[in-house]
DNA sequence: CGCACCCCCTGCCGGC
DNA sequence: TGCCGGCAGGGGGTGC
């Protein structure tokens, strides 16, 4: 599910409903998420006020007035942050209360995680190195001089966190469609002009994505319950045999690294 | 460093 | 109807 644009609108509806608002309790319900969850880890943040809720790649980092100490969230695969009364509670894991405002930490799967800690050491120790996909700084050069001389696909290089944090398998594909590259091309073959247009249409996709509200499959909601809408917009993904969006050739499903990818046969051609 | 593989966990879907 | 295998948006670890 929670890709750089999911992310993104999760932080987009949650900033509002909590910015400037006192923390001032955590029920922990079901501690084991990816690192387990333990109460006291909190306290220390009772009674602060919510600054700001930033994000990097696809993890939150909400930050406190008066405080180097921050929360980092991971969604994982399933995770969903939802405010006031979700309808579903069966994998509610944890519930922050600002003041009267309610918001639930729900994930099935449990590939996510909550850590706390300081700014600076979560920097090092917990956010991802690579430069955020939305960045102002991100240009053709950045992916260019950081992937070139690596011999791995491209699809599986978008998705290095290290390198690019916030594309998943699902906005690779997109991305790689849009600009008309093979998902399967190696780093080393593709030149500057490859890096600019895939960074092109990076932001146009992402844009998209977000002003969507993100993709929901099947389980993403965010906010009071609300759904993405990006699904309605694939280029290719999980649209093996439909027509390519830009020449009407029958998109075909390929795996790579065990993991789905999508692409035109026609318009994707490996240089 | 790159890469092929495995793991974590639950839910859902299609085939038999 | 029920069982079972495969697959799903995430990250991380290992051994070569």
């Amino acid at each position: 599910m929670p890709e750089l644009p999911e992310v993104e609108t999760v932080r987009r509806s949650l900033q509002p409903a909590i910015q400037g608002r006192v923390l001032t309790q955590i029920s922990i319900l079901e501690p084991r998420l990816r690192f387990p969850v333990r109460a006291e880890q909190f306290e220390p943040y009772f009674g602060r006020r919510l600054k700001k809720i930033r994000r990097h790649g696809k993890y939150l980092v909400m930050l406190f007035q008066d405080s180097e100490s921050a929360i980092v969230i991971h969604l994982g695969m399933t995770g969903r942050i939802l405010i006031a009364q979700p309808r579903e509670t069966k994998w509610v894991h944890f519930k922050f209360l600002f003041e009267t405002t309610e918001v639930a930490y729900i994930d099935p799967r449990r590939f996510g995680f909550i850590i706390p800690g300081k700014l600076e050491a979560l920097k090092k120790n917990i956010l991802p190195g690579g430069m955020d996909a939305l960045s102002p700084k991100m240009n053709g050069e950045y992916l260019f001089v950081n992937l070139a001389h690596r011999k791995t696909s491209i699809k599986d290089a978008l998705m290095n966190q290290a390198v690019l944090a916030g594309l998943g398998n699902i906005y690779a594909s997109e991305i790689l469609s849009d600009a008309h590259i093979h998902p399967a091309s190696q780093c080393f073959n593709l030149d500057l002009d490859a890096y600019k247009s895939i960074v092109q249409s990076m932001t146009k996709i992402l844009k998209i994505a977000i002003r969507n509200k993100g993709t929901s499959m099947s389980d993403f909601y965010y906010g009071y319950g609300q759904q993405g809408k990006y699904q309605n917009l694939f280029r290719v993904y999980d649209r093996q045999g439909l027509p390519c969006p830009d020449c009407n050739t029958l998109i075909e499903k390929m795996i790579q690294s065990n993991r789905s990818t999508y692409y035109c046969p026609l318009c994707q051609k490996i240089p």
